[in-house]
Formats: structure tokens, sequence, C-alpha cells
DNA sequence: CAGTGGTCTAGACCACACT
DNA sequence: GTGTGGTCTAGACCACTGA
């Protein structure tokens, strides 16, 4: 009963349908700010249930590449709302898995009322206190980043118990708070003296900064500068179109 | 004859199982490696078809928060997997709605062959000539950014006439070059004598580097690298699960 | 009001991967 | 082989929103 298979080779009928809008998109048949086919009409032209259409154009919308509005109808985006998608790999796999050998080593930890800039991002009360932790993670016994992070006590009082000796304290967060939302911003900065000592530079070199902040429900857990020594470091993300 | 709107509130039911299952997980319920109900008793479960549990455990996997695997059926996933969405905004747009004066400037408009290091990002043959432009944009009269780029003049023969006078070259190629895939790189580094200039700095400055490549179907049609003050440039991402 | 997108159901077939 | 995910169809109702 299925008319699947018949038509073109062997690809699925919905990305049939979305690579053929990214081929028109690509080809400049359907420029910025064009009207695309309903999904009724496009059904009938691919010969296809209209659910089919509509999950290629859903795709397609959550990819940033087309705009749909109710009784409007969908459009070719404007290609500034392009984004791309960053995958943030826990520190030891993303050294392990480009072939070097993991180490850490705890530098600092202890629990004291955290200076007002950060107490600001953790959204915690005038003198409350917040554990404290310094950190290094090496690649080959080459510093690859100074963790440099705050936590919560009131989300998770646990924190205090934990050591952190053989483990950082993300690994150790992500296995006692099970998930999070998340803020990351990411700058660039001159390395201070003490910093610099830590990631194995010279005061003033150039650092990656990761700052992360992450909350469950609503309650903030955790505020996290990650430091990576600028001539090393790469953040990549390809992004291919399908 | 739906069953729809009988069970829970009023929110969709594909949403109400993916919602049902994040927060077994942020609960701890569930916890990373763990199965998830198969589809069918997910289905089962929620009283809704076996579609509607497929597409909340899609949307999961999609986001990284479950793993799938045929026959091995569903899992939390390693938090390790987790990603981030960064969007990447046209720089006037970006310096407008940050609420400041957007304005540009050419520092350099040439034909010549790019060094190796640039040659083989672009895949081009020893001595091919391509198109070098350079410039800065500012918000409000302060250097934003630097953007360094190579185009392809294979792609986009087009290019060698545009004037890039009043318009930056980002928003001459999507105008032009319809559609592309790309790749990013970002990084930070000290900044050179010259560059230091052109972004108002001094020589040693850490500069924020957004690196990309971006093609149309197979062919490399630009590299270009945007450098920021690293002082004041910050590239965001907030992720909400849900 | 009417058109377009958003979602649901029920039943079906397929493909892959593990046993 | 057999179970789990992946996708399709056909028909249906709902919800938003622009004219």
């Amino acid at each position: 009963m299925t008319i699947n298979k018949s038509d073109k080779p062997g690809i699925s009928p919905y990305l049939q349908v979305k690579q053929a809008i990214l081929q028109q998109i690509r080809g400049g048949e359907l420029k910025p700010g064009d009207l695309i086919s309903g999904e009724e009409e496009l059904a009938l032209h691919f010969k296809c249930a209209r659910v089919t259409a509509h999950r290629a154009l859903r795709e397609l919308a959550e990819e940033g590449v087309v705009v749909r509005k109710r009784k409007s109808g969908t459009r070719v985006a404007a290609p500034s709302a392009r984004s791309t998608r960053f995958s943030i790999p826990l520190i030891d796999v993303e050294i392990r898995s480009a072939g070097h050998e993991y180490s850490y080593s705890l530098v600092k930890k202890s629990i004291i009322a955290p200076p007002d800039i950060v107490r600001v991002k953790l959204d915690l009360k005038r003198d409350t206190e917040a554990l404290h932790i310094q950190c290094v993670h090496y690649a080959s016994s080459q510093p690859y980043q100074f963790e440099d992070r705050w936590i919560n006590l009131a989300a998770t009082p646990n924190a205090a118990k934990a050591a952190f000796d053989n483990e950082g304290p993300n690994a150790w967060l992500l296995r006692e708070v099970p998930w999070s939302d998340a803020e990351h911003i990411l700058y660039a900065e001159n390395a201070p003296e003490d910093r610099a000592r830590l990631l194995d530079l010279t005061r003033g070199d150039a650092v990656f900064v990761l700052e992360r902040r992450t909350w469950t429900a609503d309650q903030t857990v955790t505020f996290v500068r990650l430091f990576h020594p600028g001539s090393t470091f790469r953040m990549r993300a390809s992004r291919v179109g399908l």
C-alpha cells in the first residue's frame, strides 16, 4: 500500500523534501524572504502525506533556514538568523579523545564568602559562604585548562564533603546534580601573573575563557570560569547543512 | 475520536511525555546510562500513539539528553554529550541590537595569491589568485571587529566587481551566495602590532578570534577571520532545557 | 472568517543490531 | 530471529493570525 521507494532512489521522503528545498535555496532560486509552497501543496508535489512535508519544513525551521507563521506561510529566513552548535564535552573526554593522557590537580579548595562579582552570579545573599575550587587539567602533562569554580552550597550541600582529589568538580557535579540549564559566555583576556603560571604561560599571554552558570530548577548551582591557553586551544563546530 | 485534552491540562501530549522524562532526569530518578521505557510502553503509559512518544524521544535525542540505539533502546545520555547553540548574527544587526551605531570601513582590497595557510583552507591550487579583503566594523565609533577575509573567485566571480565601500563582504556574500555550510573555530590570541592598531588596542592585547569557512555545494567560498577586542567582546548562549 | 501551520491517532512496513 | 527505533499514510481536529 506504500507508495514509498518508488519515486526517487533510497532516502526518506521527508529528507527528499528537505533537500529539495535546501537545493533551491542554495541554487538561488529561493532567496531570503521568498514564500515557500504550503504543506499541502508540497505534499501533492512530492506525492507524500502532509505530515511528511510538515516534518521537512519543521526541521528546516528548527535549523533556522526558514521562518514559519500561521496563515501567512513559510518563508526563507534572513541569513542573520543563523546559529551553530558547539559541543562542550567533559574535559577528560575531550583530552583523551585528542589522543593525550589526562591528569588533574587540585590547587585550592575552601569555603568562603565570594567576592561581589561572583556573589551576584550565584545569586547569593551577602556574606553567604560558597565552595571555592581551583584546579588544573593537563593533557600529556601540559596544562590544558585552569578551572576556577564556585559552588552554591545551598543547592548542593554534599559538595562540602567531596574531596575533589582525583576527580574534577565538573564530573562530580554532573553525577550528583542530575540535570540543569546553563548559560555560556566566551571571551578572551590577557593572563594575569597567577593564572599565567598555572597554565605554564607568561603574564599577558592570551587566554580563552569559557564562563558557565548552571541551574537546577531555579537555583544557581555553580559558576565556573574555564581558562585555556590561547595559543593552542581551539573550539570547533562544523555545521553541515544536511 | 481524539482522546486528546482529556488527560492533563492543556499542553501537547508529546511535550507532556518529553517533560515527564526531563523531570525524571532532573529529579535524579533517571541517571545517565539508565534505560528509558520503549516507545510502545511509553505510548501505553501516556495513553497516546506510538508516534507521539517517538517524537518526544526523538527531540530529546536531538538535544543530546538521551541516546537512542536500535534494538538496545533509549538511554539517558552521559552529560558529556551536551552541546550549546551559539547564534552568530550579522555584524551590523549585532551592533545595532546592542544599541550602538554601526559603521564600517574598508581597509584593503586586492586580488592576489594567498599565503599557503590560507590557500589550503580555501582548497585552491598553487598560484591561484583570490580576493583579499580587510575591513573594520565599528560600534559607536569604537572598533568592534576587524575582518580579514579571503574569497574564492572561482566560486563567486562577481565578487571581484563588488566595491565593498559601504557594505561588508559578509552582507554581500549572504545576498549573492545564497546558502552554505560552514565550519567555525574559536580561539584567543595576542594581537600583533598591525591588528592591534586597527582595533585600537596595544600590541599583545588579547583578541577573540572567530574563524569561519563557508561552502556552497563542495566548493569553498570564503575563509574569514573575525578579530574582536578581548576586553569587551562577549559571545553568549543560554540554554534553557525546554 | 478562512487559510496555514501544529498536532494527534491508528495501522503498517522497514532497517538495523544484538543474541 | 526478534526487538527497538525510524518513518510513512490517511484522515482528522485544533489554534493562531492575517485579511
